[in-house]
RNA sequence: GCGCGCUUAGCUCAGCGGUAGAGCACAUCCUUCACACGGAUGGGGUCGCAGGUUCGAACCCUGCAGCGCGCACCA
């Protein structure tokens, strides 16, 4: 090992192991191995995405599974790629076309837009790429794949085909959530409910039959008026009963439209009574399909008025138009009054803008294997972990509703159906299309177009982009109709690591598609992890600027840094509020490390050993305990606990081996110290870190990796990464006696150092111990001690006579009084000694307290009453000893 | 409205039936030959509230409150 600078600068050691690793083909995964298999699919991120604290946690996680899968003797792939992300990068691509060439994507037409996106996408698509590869994911970047490869491609076709003939897609005329902003319908999923402060509009429509007699209505959206077609009642509400079959003035444009009964309406809501515009409600379109009513839109897909007949609303903005259509229901005299009213309404989840609810005709697709999916997760052939995700699947699975796939966009998976032209006109009439269409002739639906294709047109909309991620974890690993290798090896894969608010959107379409398409579940375990908050609990967001970019962080703190922390404080199944300083502790965890391997750097090396080492108590002890720690951690990865994972780690290296080992061993290092001693603490520190260094390794792969080497733990040309666990302990047994020692003598020495502290004298190194009644043992660790108290001197003395107000402990090692030699201030030490046995006089009544409780003596077990005597013994000797001193001073 | 979580030291979180824990922050001391991205010592909590079970509850049960998140066609 060369020489070290005094901090651990990760920069340039994280980016030169990158490298290495890459040129070692060290993440590529080897469908013959006879290893047993470990594989897990990236969730893939947007194309043109950039990092962000989520991509961290998540990717960080499948890293550390695969990095550990690795140790295990695993062959591991885990597969990377792309999402196109339809909307996302379509609208990124548009707004950029605007701005700076100021066209539009209907300017340019569908082929030549479609080439400035791939444009953009060879542009932008492989920074989130780069910045996983910082980050120090293991991927087999060999296998790359994105939503759009060519073979993808095929797969998505291929799927729509066969559940096309199966009879679960079809096409149809329906309500959709449309996004004015888009211009395209959004599934379900994709509709953020919101919280609003809106107006509830009551107002009041005229009998045809009966004027000056009116019905009152109330409506949030006076501005769809127009497309009234009816008022409907409840059917059980005596105050209406009288006006169904009535007709009513609708006030602009004039009409006479119906009273209707129907069941949904809520005689409890507004005035009971509701207008009906199947146009522009989900619910209204129900009821007007129910009784027959006419559909009149009056709405432009970016969310204009139309209505030619009313140029006062003509045009204008949909809620300008709201407020326009209440004055001039104020100005006829029919608006009785306006309501503050707070409601849900649903916003694009892309756009920001609210949804609106539009007819228009769809493909929506029947979801398939359903039962077998959701029985999947109950039965725990997958598991979710946390376990209480199953609940929110269970529900979401049992209230399934027809997926609408078809987007109005041009980047994506065009639709593989192509339009006989001569019945096109025919066909776009069509209130649905579904298999009789297809035997008839008139479409053609496969994965290539018909032969003849200049006598037909290809739908023009492309696939919802979860109509393509949900193929992922076999798409990726072979062709359609293909049986390769990796997918026999690979498929179904071990972990899927991602967000809970995907559940719906990708994991639960992800069994459903596996299961139908490759007969198995794509994967064993699901691990939901955190979403990350701002220190408020805020989620983190680019508007609210409150999202750290990773990038800075890893320049500031190394990318080890930044997985440790963010590790470490990763709850299972809550929120993280995210806190810059947990990063920093990571990156001092990483300097805390990389000094201890330079402590032993300046130790040198010393000539082979002769015979069996000798190791002492704190070797034997430090061992055990790495040995206590690979246990643990093989119990604590089987339970996905990561955060503890990282918690013990940074305690057995920062708390037992630098604080107590290290501290305890350096003795042996100085000059003049027996080289027997010398010899058996540098193999004792070599091989713990050596075993450290690859258990931490999946957390802090680089510094690992550059630590293993400097200190030639692992030889040239060879990776600590693919170096497996070790089958057998460090040493034999629990190395009980050894634990008992050291123990004993960090306490002892806690005890003298505070008692040190007690009385101002904690930085001198002259002051005089006595022992008085030392174990047989203390001889062999009495300059450990010294050392560790900061100690001048430690006598053994059971005849010591101490003068009166000594102040003493008594300890595991006997009791050790420290002789003042008369340099304390008595009426500053009487003070204290006061508050001292105050303090302790609380706690002996405590503990007679409860062992005068004589339901507490019969009841508890044995062992916990003699642990409360034993206590109460302790605190009276402790008090005699207070007052002993106390009444020396007078 | 239904469902699911959370509420422990100033902050972020562990603990989940037997004397309240960690890291950060704070105070005092230490620039002793691995590390000031460090070391030592210390202050700080009636574990959201109210009941119950138990010899004993932060931990189990029941209510309540506050916060958050899902799901839901009340216009």
């Amino acid at each position: 090992m060369s020489e070290l600078s005094k901090a651990y600068e990760p920069r340039e050691v994280e980016a030169k192991w990158y490298e290495a690793w890459l040129a070692g083909k060290c993440f590529e995964a080897d469908p013959t191995s006879a290893k047993p298999a470990y594989s897990i699919v990236i969730p893939p991120p947007n194309v043109t995405g950039i990092l962000h604290l989520g991509h961290v946690l998540n990717n960080a996680l499948q890293d550390i599974l695969a990095r550990r899968a690795r140790q295990e003797g695993k062959e591991v792939l885990w597969l990377p790629g792309t999402d196109h992300a339809g909307i996302a990068t379509q609208a990124k691509v548009e707004r950029e076309l605007r701005e700076k060439e100021g066209v539009t994507r209907r300017d340019l037409g569908r082929e030549a837009f479609l080439e400035k996106v791939w444009d953009f996408k060879n542009r932008h698509g492989d920074i989130i790429i780069r910045q996983l590869k910082r980050l120090g994911c293991s991927c087999d970047w060999s296998r790359e794949r994105f939503t759009m490869d060519e073979a993808y491609t095929e797969w998505v076709s291929h799927v729509f085909v066969e559940l096309f003939k199966q009879g679960l897609i079809y096409r149809g005329k329906r309500i959709v959530n449309w996004c004015p902003v888009s211009l395209t319908a959004l599934s379900d999923e994709e509709v953020i409910m919101t919280p609003q402060k809106s107006k509830l509009y009551f107002m009041k429509y005229e009998l045809a039959d009966a004027p000056g007699e009116f019905l009152e209505i109330s409506t949030t959206r006076p501005e769809t008026l127009m497309g009234d077609v009816a008022v409907a009642v409840n059917p059980k509400d005596e105050r209406y009963a009288k006006y169904i079959g009535r007709k009513v003035r609708r006030p602009f444009p004039a009409a006479e439209i119906p009273v209707i009964a129907d069941d949904h309406v809520d005689v409890e809501f507004g005035t009971g009574a509701l207008k009906i515009t199947p146009a522009h409600d989900k619910a209204d379109f129900e009821i007007g399909m129910k009784h027959g009513l006419e559909i009149i839109d009056v709405l432009t897909p970016d969310g204009h008025i139309h209505c030619p007949e009313l140029p006062e609303l003509h045009g204008l903005d949909r809620f300008v138009a709201r407020r326009k259509a209440a004055e001039m229901l104020e100005a006829m005299g029919l608006l009785l009054k306006i309501e503050e009213y707070d409601n849900n309404v649903g916003f694009s989840e892309r756009a920001g803008v609210p949804v609106e609810p539009r007819i228009s005709m769809q493909w929506f697709l029947k979801y398939p294997c359903v039962k077998e999916a959701a029985d999947a997760v109950a039965n725990g052939d997958i598991t979710f972990r946390p376990e209480r995700w199953a609940k929110t699947y269970a529900h979401w699975m049992e209230n399934l509703q027809d997926w609408c796939i078809s987007r109005q966009l041009w980047w994506g998976h065009q639709i593989p159906v192509w339009y006989r032209k001569d019945k096109l006109a025919e066909l776009k009439g069509a209130a649905a299309l579904g298999m009789a269409d297809f035997e008839s002739g008139d479409i053609h639906v496969g994965t290539t177009a018909p032969a003849d294709e200049d006598q037909w047109v290809r739908d023009e909309d492309v696939m919802d982009t979860w109509f393509s991620s949900w193929l992922w974890p076999f798409a990726t690993m072979a062709n359609v109709g293909e049986d390769t290798a990796t997918l026999r090896k690979f498929h179904p894969t071990s972990d899927l690591v991602t967000g809970p608010d995907i559940i719906f959107f990708w994991v639960a379409r992800m069994i459903m598609a596996g299961f139908r398409f490759t007969g198995e579940l794509p994967f064993r375990n699901v691990y939901f992890t955190s979403l990350i908050r701002d220190l408020k609990g805020r989620k983190m967001s680019k508007s609210l600027g409150n999202s750290p970019d990773p990038i800075d962080l890893m320049d500031k703190y190394g990318a080890d840094g930044l997985r440790f922390g963010l590790l470490r404080i990763a709850p299972m199944g809550s929120d993280l509020r995210f806190d810059e300083s947990s990063v920093e502790e990571g990156r001092n965890f990483a300097n805390k490390l990389y000094n201890a391997c330079r402590f032993r750097q300046m130790a040198g090396d010393l000539p082979p050993m002769e015979g069996e080492p000798e190791f002492s108590c704190f070797h034997r002890d430090i061992m055990a305990k790495l040995d206590d720690l690979s246990t643990d951690l093989v119990r604590l990865y089987a339970d996905y606990r990561f955060g503890e994972i990282a918690q013990r780690l940074y305690e057995f290296l920062w708390s037992e081996f630098c604080d107590r080992f290290l501290e305890a061993v350096k003795g042996d290092l100085r000059d003049g110290a027996p080289l027997a001693a010398r010899q058996a603490t540098l193999l004792t520190f070599d091989r713990v870190m050596a075993r450290f260094l690859q258990l931490l390794h999946p957390y802090m792969p680089h510094v690992t990796e550059e630590l293993s080497e400097r200190m030639g733990f692992v030889a040239a040309g060879e990776f600590l990464m693919l170096q497996p666990l070790p089958s057998s302990p460090m040493i034999d047994g629990d190395a009980a006696d050894a634990r008992e020692i050291t123990t004993a003598v960090h306490e002892t020495a806690g005890r003298l150092r505070n008692l040190k502290a007690e009385y101002q004298v904690a930085a001198r190194r002259d002051v005089r111990f006595v022992i008085k009644g030392a174990p047989a043992w203390t001889d062999s660790v009495l300059k450990v001690l010294r050392l560790l108290a900061g100690a001048g001197e430690i006598v053994l003395d059971d005849a010591f006579d101490a003068p009166k107000g000594t102040p003493a402990v008594l300890t595991s090692m006997g009791e050790i009084l420290m002789p003042l030699e008369g340099l304390i201030d008595v009426d500053a030490e009487k003070e204290r000694l006061d508050k001292e046995i105050e303090k302790v006089g609380k706690e002996v009544a405590k503990a007679e307290g409860k062992l005068s409780n004589a339901s507490f003596v019969e009841r508890a077990p044995a062992e916990v009453v003699a642990q409360e005597k034993e206590r109460l013994a302790e605190w009276r000797g402790r008090l005699a000893q207070l007052g002993e001193m106390r009444r020396a001073l007078g």
